[in-house]
DNA sequence: ATTGCATATGCACCTGGTTGCATAATGTGC
DNA sequence: GCACATTATGCAACCAGGTGCATATGCAAT
């Protein structure tokens, strides 16, 4: 249960409103941990309650009023508690595990063409965390503080992804009949 | 939404009773998809009204009824349609990427905890997969069928703890100040 | 004798999260 | 002129899943 703390985090880094944070979690922070508007606006207004953020309603010409979100010192206070709190470690949840182990003779095809997509899904999502690798730590030896922050996590990123695209890669080797070999 | 397929490959291998699913959930499968009894009590209840597993009361000395369920041919037939079915890539949700740019100078040492105690339960889960996988595939090159399947998937978890592991020691690496190196 | 554990199932309640829809105003393309 | 996307928020209903508790029983240890 940590999108509180995404959001706070997110928050931190710069103040907005449910329909910022929303957009933004199409990006960054969204790559590892996503989330509906509905539910950013619900964890928003409880964290309004609880004190760990404040709220300065905003008037726009035209648009409805936006509601521009801060993190408040319990907020920060809260980050901290969390911290230092000790979490479960994570847990991979994989659907196309099940998958493989469901997979009978007959729907072997259709397993490979499953294993095929995730492969290139997961090459593509890890060609996009290279580019802003590149493009936004072209010298990581030499970060420190926040920026360090962001670049390990995007390493961490990258490492999964690639782990992914390997795994799909070793199965469809290990599940291509001899007979169809040296296709893609 | 893939705990109904997990436990119809479940049932698949050996038909057995709520109680048994969960027990062996807390092995081999449930590596990649745990859950609770209850959960699986209802699952249970509902593919059975569904008739993908059919159900059988055994009475037993002393102990209440066990409820052996066993896969009906409508419940294989869910399962060649599901693996056809595309899904969605597998997302990772990491609290600890959240954690890390959650910290701030004053929290760096309970961050740095956090993560090797990260870095030491996935170890500690590697070591796990590594025993299973010698001891239960000790010649991968000859293995078909099923058992490839099997040993694909606990390839798999080996690569991701792999993974984790050497994600956490990169940031350990990259956060401990120069003057305390040289410890673990 | 009594505590506690393993077997075996289940209810009631709560939380986290998604889906679908509604609202309201403005600008944009055909 | 009208359909449609964009900005911005929110309700109602639902689904998945977890926690805590209840029940029933036999067996082993204290």
């Amino acid at each position: 249960m940590a999108l509180e703390h995404a959001l706070l985090v997110s928050l931190d880094e710069r103040a907005g409103s449910g329909y910022e944070l929303a957009r933004r979690f199409d990006k960054s922070i969204g790559f590892f941990h996503s989330a509906t508007h509905q539910q950013i606006y619900r964890v928003l207004r409880r964290m309004e309650e609880r004190g760990w953020v404040t709220c300065e309603a905003v008037p726009q010409d035209g648009r409805p009023d936006k509601k521009i979100y801060t993190v408040a010192a319990a907020g920060h206070a809260e980050l901290d508690r969390w911290i230092a709190e000790p979490s479960e470690p994570d847990h991979l949840r994989s659907e196309l595990a099940v998958k493989i182990r469901a997979a009978r003779p007959s729907t072997m095809p259709e397993l490979r063409a499953e294993i095929t997509r995730h492969r290139d899904a997961h090459a593509a999502r890890l060609d996009v965390y290279r580019l802003i690798e590149k493009r936004d730590f072209p010298a990581p030896a030499s970060l420190s503080g926040s920026a360090l922050h962001q670049y390990l996590v995007l390493r961490g990123g990258i490492r999964v992804e690639e782990g992914f695209r390997d795994w799909c890669q070793d199965m469809l080797d290990a599940l291509t009949p001899p007979s169809e070999q040296e296709q893609s």
